[in-house]
DNA sequence: CCTAACTTGGAATGGTCGTTCCAAGTTGGA
DNA sequence: TCCAACTTGGAACGACCATTCCAAGTTAGG
């Protein structure tokens, strides 16, 4: 009977993630995957049989830890504008501090970098972002509930609008921007939605960087 | 005395500009320069110094074409809040039809492609943002001079936000976003920035995409 | 222990990358 | 005409690319 796997694929993956994620995918060589995982070439490809395949479910495995934990954050906190506030909040923070900082957002960066290379990569950046849209959807008709918007308001536009504006805060951190410069046009855009009556969201400065 | 260049530099860099901007920094070899001007390696090399230099320039050439023209007509245009909605009309329809469909704008895809390659990209890129920003800010002001923004709006604040807001439109254009998505977000941020009694300004229809 | 079935390390493959090099060609003054 | 100065085409370079291949190793049923 055969031999078995002498390693975990899901370690694998999970290796491979900070390596896309930093370096890009074009910078990102099978040398450098060998390295990062300590696995050879053979194992790698029996497992997941092309480079492309591998940074697809390293994309997948982005997604379920990075991102997918914030829109669920975002869908079930039901207090509207502060929970979209909070949403950019931490989408800075993690973009501009911490062990991340300046790596711009793996399914952003993909956007661009897999130049409509894998149809699969590119399905499921479309559901990403569909998924991202939707989520704030859900907490702006929390909003909306609350009367924190103004009445033109619309759910469905306005959520396109942030979920373009989140990309453009991933594209820019990864460039460098300032993150006060990045929260303080997220206040322009969510003080602009915001009811005259209602009161502002209390969270961080905002000041020009 | 020596012999003397055999072709036009700024025609070269010219032809490199749609290569570079269609296929990206890594998709685009020397080879493929090399065919699309028709110039030997010997003829670029003496006269770029490198691929990276070359492609510098047509990144220049790109925003002397395509980007100052859109940004000194935003900042001269004394509508106000019309002239955004133009600009960011006129972005929409250039990103998603017409020759350079799909192909995104060359400076948001190189702030992903080009992994801090080169400074001095890196340099131009961060200018040509604070040009677009500043160009806001004054279209901005004028907006609100004309009395169409609501009180609350900081023009600063508000320049950066559009600004971000472009930035995401460039990135979701080449991933195959809708334009009536596009123009739906879009008009989602401006309708926010007005004020209650400004009429809404009369352009193309926006409805999801 | 034997062997079929499978994994593994690492060499090897063919291709492409940016860059360099050189012989041949071109130019205009001496 | 001769030559120094320069450009040009195209071959060549070494490094890297994703992928394949194979001999050696590992496993468990017979």
């Amino acid at each position: 009977m055969p031999d078995v796997r002498h390693f975990d694929p899901d370690v694998a993956v999970a290796q491979v993630v900070p390596l896309l994620w930093r370096r890009g995918w074009s910078h990102t060589g099978m040398q450098d995957i060998v390295s990062a995982t300590g696995l050879s070439r053979s194992s790698l490809y029996a497992t997941f049989g092309s480079k492309s395949a591998l940074c697809l479910n390293a994309l997948r495995r982005y997604l379920a830890d990075h991102a997918d934990p914030a829109f669920r954050e975002l869908e079930t906190d039901g207090r509207g504008l502060p929970a979209i506030a909070a949403f950019f909040d931490q989408l800075i923070t993690a973009r501009c501090s911490g062990p991340h900082a300046r790596w711009g957002c793996l399914a952003t960066n993909l956007q661009i970098a897999a130049e409509g290379a894998d149809p699969d990569v590119r399905t499921v950046l479309d559901e990403h972002h569909q998924h991202l849209v939707a989520a704030l959807a859900t907490a702006l008709r929390a909003a909306e509930q609350a009367g924190q918007l103004h009445e033109d308001v619309v759910i469905g536009a306005s959520a396109e609008h942030l979920a373009l504006l989140a990309q453009g805060v991933n594209l820019r951190s990864r460039a460098g921007a300032e993150p006060s410069s990045l929260r303080w046009a997220v206040e322009a855009a969510l003080g602009a939605l915001r009811r005259p009556g209602s009161h502002a969201t209390p969270g961080p400065e905002m000041s020009p960087g």
